[in-house]
RNA sequence: GCCGCUGUGGUGGAAUUGGUAGACACGUUGGACUUAAAAUCCAAUGGAGCUUAAAACUCCGUGCCGGUUCGAGUCCGGCCAGCGGUACCA
């Protein structure tokens, strides 16, 4: 007895290849056309790999392995992304230090993605903590500073109090900060910042050239968010040497423009502010500056702001209209400063009901008394002795008055982003240290000669509270020496945030022991770009982003040859847990249907099996009763208890069966939940190929495999897979991939004699999938190599040529019978109507009424149109 | 609110350019093997109707309403629901 038993099969393999370096990428070797295929590496968390992981990881595996059987040279290597909040927060609690923490859980994922047979050259792994890798990643930090790139700014961060330290815009979700779900209030600190703005414009037009998902485009564009308007100075009343510079998309309403506003903020605010408005200003902006952007921005839209009795006027009228202090402008967009137009623009308009403030009509079209007009049409009132825009459309009306205004010297077409520069820094000890000291003259560069700039070794991992980082603490680390002077300086106390290290390993990847540079130029210009990147969608604007504007950086310095790094990405959807059923009863005990709940009812939940619940319509009940429920998968989380381990699927069904249930669960790039009972059948789909090969009474190769002339038949049914297989894996439809090897297994059992020529090529197709299984029993075939590199088999088209076909024979329409037709007359109209009409479940309805049309589309179907 | 994606059996999902909806799996039911179970194998399986039963047949069916077409899951218009992103960006 003999079955299928991946637990020695699949620690064997992994052996063999580990020890044979199957995987090691050879550089040399530039004949080949190079495959670089790229996963989105790991934080090796202390919790381990979970199922999300091996989805995105087996997807480039399958690629990365047929690329290499279709002869390219394939780069496909993994690392860890191992600086980061976790590590830190448990040296903290624990006084571990962080890097024991990061070693423990890397040969922890090592050892898990191992275990799973991905196809990786484990020689490149990288890990971003390591000093002889962000060596490089201070040195490119170094290049951004020298570019004018880097700068230290006072602006209001996100300071965390409870983490001790500031969070980017991004780390902090609805005025919480993403780990851990912390308050975030707003304070000034001095930070480093990146310019990424100045690469705004290029990394819009960039995304062009890219082969990615168009949703994760139109995020990035929505992210940059590029308008295209004017500035335009006011001046202002009693004050002659200052103006209030604003920036608008709508500058074809400027006739329209009654009020000012400026951020609370802004600096022109008290100068404006008028003695008998002084206290009401003041108080409402100690008051704005102690909300939180989670009060600011508020889903209660409710407009506040005072009016600082000043005047400005507006240029197209000369009408001195009031200037107000209020917090729906913002000081961090354009100029902090707006023109207000309440006619068109529903945030003025508001604001200026609510403070009885002037609406003007500027742009024919709707009723302004009711809501304001943003839609197009033309323009009225709008005109004075220089300049008229009236019966202009908008975008005429937009030309002429920036011509009025750039004449005048006082406004010009101007593009804003949304973008803003990334804040780089963080009160942090677990990150890499800025290669800078602090001497008389302010921040200064160290020479690359003294890269790394490695972490001191700390008693407490604890921020200083003060908002400094833990370094800062350290006074012996802290303070150095200038080299080039020899004069007393102070480091950097900041490091650099966990963005830092992922934004160029993937050039690493391609020479990790390279010492005169981040990457051997030579070998860059051979691998880059990225052909393929999958990861997950998460990622989609800000690792994507940052990494492209590092990488053009880095292309402007001539470190890179290829203006952008990742040319094909594909994001993987997440995994849910398993489909929960849940009743719900009411405080009475007495069970409630789902739509009558709402967030003032109080319930207990109930969680029911598979069995006790049943489809009612288009939606789940109790069984027996009318009771709704509901019923959905949950993303995983420890919380909620529905969390899969690979490792258990691994040790239960092995590593192959997880690898083809992750691919064959539905398309990739979908979200999808998890069921262990489709794990079972993708089990039994690997046993059955075992017991196609080996006897199971014997162990041995089964008898009907042997050297035979392939049928026609067995010629077809394997071409057609190769076919679809091969098709699919190009198209990333890895599912219905698996399904063509299921149906040709489900046939090769059958056959009495399975011909080794056939079978073999079988083998070679399942083979990325699940290659544990195939190398098995590739060498039960008695062949010694490894099947990794062997040819991909070559589908051809005259085994696929069929004698006869069928064709649907429709009547309205409506599938009413079938004919089986010769190939040689599959095309002939008159042979194909006349079986067609001839046909008995046909002919009732031929009888039955006239035919009045024939349609016949040679090769797919009949459909004839009968009246009466 | 705005932008994007997705709605197909009891479940996950298939279905080239519009051409036999439900491939392949899961689950369920029945059967075979077995002392029994597991494993394995075979068969049935969208719903409703007709029929003693079977075969055959009929009607309905891809979120909803309408349209184009000989023919629509697929194209067009209008909705609804779920998910993701974003949110006073001037």
């Amino acid at each position: 007895m003999s079955e299928y038993n991946p637990a020695s099969i699949e620690p064997k393999w992994q052996k063999f290849w580990s020890e044979n370096k199957t995987f090691k990428t050879d550089d040399t070797d530039k004949s080949k056309p190079k495959y670089y295929v790229l996963d989105m590496f790991p934080y090796p968390s202390g919790a381990g790999l979970h199922v999300g992981h091996p989805e995105g990881y087996t997807a480039t595996d399958i690629i990365a392995r047929y690329k290499r059987m279709n002869g390219f040279n394939v780069l496909h290597p993994m690392g860890w992304d191992a600086f980061g909040l976790p590590a830190e927060q448990y040296a903290v609690k624990t006084g571990t230090h962080p890097k024991i923490t990061t070693e423990r859980n890397i040969e922890g994922f090592r050892r898990q993605l191992q275990a799973l047979g991905f196809s990786y050259d484990w020689d490149r792994e990288v890990n971003t903590t390591d000093p002889a890798y962000f060596k490089w990643t201070q040195w490119i930090f170094l290049k951004l500073y020298e570019k004018g790139l880097a700068y230290q700014a006072d602006v209001p961060v996100n300071w965390c109090p409870e983490l001790g330290t500031v969070l980017a815009n991004e780390e902090v979700i609805d005025g919480k900060s993403e780990v851990g779900g912390f308050p975030v209030v707003r304070k000034p600190m001095r930070q480093w910042m990146l310019k990424i703005t100045a690469y705004a414009e290029r990394l819009l037009n960039d995304l062009e050239m890219l082969d990615w998902p168009e949703s994760i485009k139109e995020m990035q564009r929505n992210w940059i968010g590029k308008s295209t308007g004017a500035d335009i100075s006011f001046s202002l009343v009693g004050i002659d040497n200052k103006t209030i510079d604003v920036f608008t998309t709508r500058p074809d309403t400027l006739f329209g423009a009654t009020y000012m506003v400026l951020s609370p903020e802004h600096p022109l605010v008290e100068e404006l502010t008028t003695s008998e408005q002084k206290n009401e200003v003041e108080a409402y902006i100690e008051k704005a500056a102690l909300k939180s952007d989670l009060d600011r921005t508020d889903l209660n839209k409710d407009k506040t702001g005072v009016f600082t009795g000043g005047f400005a006027i507006n240029p197209a009228t000369g009408n001195q209209i009031p200037v107000w202090v209020a917090d729906y402008v913002l000081m961090s967009y354009g100029t902090g400063a707006i023109m207000a137009v309440p006619g068109h623009d529903e945030r003025d308009w508001e604001f200026a009901k609510k403070f009885g403030i002037e609406i003007v009509e500027v742009i024919e079209g709707g009723d302004i008394n009711a809501e304001a007009f943003t839609g197009d049409g033309v323009c009225v009132n709008s005109s004075n002795s220089e300049v008229s825009l009236d019966d202009l459309s908008v975008s005429d009306a937009k030309k002429t008055i920036i011509n009025w205004l750039e004449e005048k010297g006082i406004g010009s077409g101007s593009i804003n982003y949304k973008l803003r520069d990334w804040l780089f820094s963080r009160q942090r000890y677990w990150g890499e240290p800025f290669p800078i000291i602090h001497t008389e003259d302010g921040p200064k560069p160290l020479p690359t000669s003294e890269l790394p700039i490695e972490l001191p070794e700390v008693k407490q991992y604890k921020p200083s509270g003060t908002g400094e980082s833990p370094l800062a603490t350290i006074e012996e680390w802290v303070q150095t020496t200038d080299p080039e002077t020899g004069k007393p300086a102070r480091r950097e106390t900041n490091t650099m945030p966990q963005w830092a290290g992922s934004c160029w390993y993937y050039l690493r990847y391609i020479d990790p022991d390279y010492t005169l540079g981040p990457v051997d130029p030579e070998k860059e210009k051979y691998w880059m770009p990225v052909d393929l990147y999958v990861g997950g969608a998460e990622h989609a604007v800000l690792h994507l982003l940052y990494a492209r504007f590092w990488h053009k950086v880095l292309y402007d310095c001539g470190v890179v040859s290829t203006p952008e790094p990742f040319m094909k990405l594909v994001n993987q959807g997440m995994i849910l847990g398993e489909m929960e059923f849940t009743a719900f009863k009411n405080t009475a005990g007495d069970y409630v249907d789902a739509r009558e709940i709402d967030e003032n009812t109080e319930v207990e939940s109930v969680k029911l099996t598979e069995d006790q619940v049943e489809k009612k319509g288009d939606r789940f009940v109790l069984k027996g009763t009318d009771t709704g429920i509901d019923a959905r998968s949950f993303k995983m989380s420890k919380s909620r208890g529905n969390v899969i381990n690979p490792d258990d699927v691994v040790e239960k069904y092995g590593a192959d069966a997880l690898r083809l249930y992750e691919m064959f669960m539905g398309p990739l790039e979908q979200v999808k939940p998890w069921s262990m009972s489709g794990v079972e059948g993708v089990n039994r789909f690997l046993k059955r190929v075992y017991r196609t090969f080996i006897d199971d009474k014997t162990g041995k190769l089964h008898d009907a495999v042997k050297e035979a002339e392939p049928s026609k038949a067995q010629l077809k049914a394997l071409h057609e897979t190769i076919k679809k297989v091969s098709e699919d894996i190009d198209g990333f439809r890895f599912n219905t991939a698996i399904s063509a090897l299921m149906i040709f297994n489900n046939e090769a059992m059958r056959w009495d004699v399975r011909p080794v020529s056939i079978m073999k090529d079988f083998l070679l197709i399942l083979n990325p999938f699940a290659p544990h299984l195939a190398e098995e029993l590739w060498q039960a075939l008695g062949n010694e190599q490894t099947m990794s590199y062997e040819k991909w088999p070559v589908f051809e088209a005259k085994y696929l040529v069929a004698d006869e076909m069928t064709y649907a024979v429709q009547v309205n329409g409506k599938v009413r019978g079938q004919i089986t037709v010769s190939m040689d007359d599959h095309k002939n109209k008159d042979v194909v109507l006349g079986l067609a009409k001839a046909e008995p479940s046909v002919r009732r309805y031929l009888d039955a009424g006239t035919l009045i049309k024939e349609i016949f589309v040679p090769g797919k179907i009949v459909n004839l149109v009968v009246k009466g």
